[in-house]
This record gives C-alpha cells, sequence and structure tokens, in this order.
DNA sequence: GCAAAAGTGTTGGAAATACACCCATGT
DNA sequence: ACATGGGTGTATTTCCAACACTTTTGC
C-alpha cells in the first residue's frame, strides 16, 4: 500500500466518523488501439473489492479545483497533461462507498495510447477492451457505462475523436474510430463526403507508410478553424 | 435567520476550521409564464451577498442522496413533489463560497407555475423573467447561465418541455414555450407538422374557452407512447 | 499480375423550408 | 362585418443513403 493509499484510508475513517461526506474524482480514460475502444483501470485498493477493477480516481484535496484534482490524476497516472478532459456526472448514492459517504465527480478523458507511456503500474494499470469488463469495484461500472454513452452522443457533436488517435491519421483510421465507438458499420463514401465538407481536415501531403496496399493520405485536424465556425443548427426538434 | 440558516452557518464554520469541503445541492427552478422563461430565486443569506438574488440550494444531509436532497429543497419551496429534475453539472471552484470550501451540484426543475403555490415566503422567493437577472450571489449567475444552455439543448432532444406546461395546452402555448426558450421565431405550420409526425400530442376534444378568436384544440402529451418509441438517430455527425 | 484498400460521383427519396388562403369565434 | 388567431396543403430545396468502378501500392 502506499503512502497516499494509506492516508485515504485514514480520511475515510475520520469522514465515516465524524459523519461528513468526503468527495472524490474518478477518470474514465478512453483510449483507441487495435481499432478497439479501450479504458484504463487499476484494481482496487479495498479488500471488499479485492481483484475487482477500479477507475482512477482520488479525493480531491481542499485547495484544488475539480478539474484540478481530475488533470492531477491524469498527470500522476498517464504523465500527460493537457489531455481532452471533461466533466459528466456526479454520483453520489448513500452506499456506493463501503468505508465512507463519498460523492464522486466523473471525469471522461481522450488520450492517444501510442503518446504515452503509462507511469505507474502499481496496481496493474493497464488497458482494457471495453466490452471485456465485468466486474468492477464501487459502482464503477455503472460510472463506466455513463460516461461511454456520454461519449457516443458527444463525439456526434463534437470534435473530440481526434485526441484519440495519432496526430497525423488517415481517413480510415477515422472511420475506424467512429465504427468502434457507435459500434456501427458506415459508408465509406458518404463518411469522406461529410468529414471533407465540413472542411477540418487539413491535408499534410503525407502519406501512410508500410501498408500492403495503396498507402492513404494523412491528415491532421484543424481546431482553429473548429472554433471559429459559425454554430449553425439553432433548431431541430427531434425527440 | 431560520433554524436551517443558523445549523448551515455553524456547519460551514466547522468546515472551514477543519479544511473539510461541503457539498451542496443548487435547483435551478424555471417556470413558463405569460409567454415567458421566468427562474425562481431567493434573496441570499449571507452579509457578503446583502441583496443578491441566490438559486434555492442546500447542503446535502449524510443520509441522503444528491437526488433526494434535490427533491427535498424542491418540496420544502414548492411543495411540489413528482417535479422533473434533473442534474446538470458539478461546480467546485475553491474560492465560489465565501464561508468554506462547497462543492456544489446543479439541477435543473422545470414547473408548472400555474399548478403549485409557492409554499413559503421567506428571503423574497418569487418569480423573475430571466433576461432581468443581473447580480447573483457566488457563482450562481454561471450555474444559472449553464443550466439555461443545457435546457436549449435538451429541449430539442427530449419531450422536458412538456413539464412547463398545463396538462392540457393548445399547440400555440407548446409553441410559444420553444419560442421562448430557444429564443426564435417559428413557422406555425411547419412546427405543428413536427409536433403531429411525432405522434405524441393526444387530442382531448376540449377547446381554448374565453379567447377573442377562434378557440384551438387542447392536447395533452402521451409520455407512454414516447417511452415506447424506437430512438432511431443512430449516427448523425454534426459538429 | 494479383491482392487489398484508397479514392471518386450520381441518383432517388425523405425531410426541412417557405409560403397563402379559408375558418371559427368574440366583439 | 371585422379583427384575431386557428387550421390546412403544396412546391422547392437541401440533405442523406445507397451504390460500383478505377487507382495505387506491396508482394
Amino acid at each position: 500500500m502506499t503512502t497516499r493509499q494509506k492516508k485515504i484510508k485514514t480520511i475515510l475513517e475520520e469522514l465515516k466518523h465524524d459523519g461528513i461526506i468526503g468527495i472524490s474524482v474518478d477518470c474514465v480514460i478512453f483510449g483507441f488501439d487495435e481499432n478497439e475502444l479501450k479504458v484504463l483501470l487499476i484494481k482496487s485498493d479495498l479488500e471488499k473489492f479485492e481483484n475487482r477493477w477500479s477507475l482512477l480516481g482520488d479525493l480531491v484535496n481542499n485547495h484544488e479545483d475539480l478539474n484540478q484534482a481530475a488533470n492531477r490524476i491524469l498527470q500522476e497516472r498517464t504523465g500527460m497533461n493537457d489531455v481532452y478532459l471533461e466533466e459528466v456526472k456526479a454520483f453520489g448514492e448513500v452506499g456506493r462507498h463501503p468505508a465512507a459517504r463519498v460523492v464522486t465527480i466523473a471525469y471522461c478523458s481522450l488520450i492517444n495510447i501510442q503518446h504515452h507511456q503509462l507511469k505507474i503500474h502499481a496496481n496493474e494499470l493497464h488497458w482494457h477492451r471495453l466490452n471485456t469488463i465485468t466486474d468492477m469495484a464501487f459502482d464503477h461500472k455503472k460510472i463506466l457505462e455513463t460516461c461511454y454513452e456520454w461519449l457516443q452522443k458527444r463525439i456526434q457533436e463534437h470534435p473530440l475523436g481526434f485526441s484519440l488517435l495519432p496526430k497525423k491519421f488517415s481517413l480510415r483510421e477515422l472511420q475506424n474510430l467512429y465504427e468502434a465507438i457507435l459500434s456501427v458499420k458506415l459508408d465509406r463514401r458518404n463518411f469522406r463526403k461529410k468529414f471533407f465538407s465540413m472542411d477540418l481536415l487539413e491535408d499534410t501531403k503525407e502519406h501512410e507508410t508500410d501498408v500492403p496496399h495503396r498507402p492513404g493520405k494523412l491528415y491532421k485536424f484543424n481546431y482553429d478553424k473548429y472554433k471559429k465556425m459559425e454554430r449553425k443548427k439553432w433548431f431541430g426538434i427531434d425527440f
């Protein structure tokens, strides 16, 4: 058990004793590899959840914002800064944590698996394919599902997906990403048309290498253009 | 100052003293009246925010879920149960509360102004037109804006709007509601077409009365049909 | 030259928009 | 009778979905 883990245990005991609500942050960290969506998990510390997988989380310090806490967790575990990170939902059921009453704020993060190295390998930190995850500690399964559904919706409205890809990527990779996250098959031509018509992809003039077929062009995402875009869709009732 | 308010003050002092984070719930309660969107506010208790308007909120009790806390606040202030209520976002900046570190979970609620009577008139509880609100206590202005934007988006994807209307309503009222919330003008014929094609409105066979023109039909919303509807839109990238 | 995936256009149908006239009621 | 908003239909445009062949590369 690390120093931090011992400290957390002490804090939780105090909270329990005093009847005070603790507050934590849990990060659902998604990655994309081998054309599959992955999520970064560790083994739970708690005896009660022995051998169960857990999201990366921690208690929020008194002097840090929620976002800062989430970023800290990401930094500690993946060594990455400047990562896509967004709050999704609070989970605060009375009995969700066995040691004390703890309300947690769930964050969703998207990172490029290639671009980072896992810093701390304690507790068997590693990537899991989404549909192979069964038992999880706490209510983390529910949190994960909520974040996954959130991602499916969000990725259709905002260009988050690019955070999961290398800086330069082929259209095929982009399509694979969307197909994996939404679990649908898409028409290649219509997919291209859609993205080119949005005019957010910048041609790098480079091509794939070492592929056993005609190499595809590599693009990068032009985030500036996206920011400048006038958001049109002002109205479209669609229950 | 009420008993509850004194108690809160004590709790906050303790939290501050012990360096512990408090957790509260704040409700943005929307109503619709005179073709305008309204929000329910009270005057703040705190000296620092004297004469500023504040959302309805309270600290979360140790034994209650977040949803329960939000419902309790609604019940205490409006006397209403079974009200539309949904979590929107957590606000947890370090300095947001002057008395102590308090993380708050913002809820959005929609109620029919006609159907309820304000129960407690302490602190000048009453309805405000949205665009007349300027100074607010804490970061409540930001919370309100976030919830309003959330509502604008949400109402286009889910039939929340009906919570703001009487059980029986005319299509004109429904359109006024959408126009007010989205602040757009809509074509009357296309609006009707849209809603009728969704087949979620049930004809009550009744009509408006006491109107100085041809009375409109009254409808009610068929929520069962909505629940049974197969959600189509599986894919539609639209940044 | 063959396998494998990249790249490219067209067409038909559905949905969204724009738009104008008659109808029922109160005064 | 007239003022007010309710109720309806159609033509046009725009967007989306379906679909097949040629090109480039590695082996």
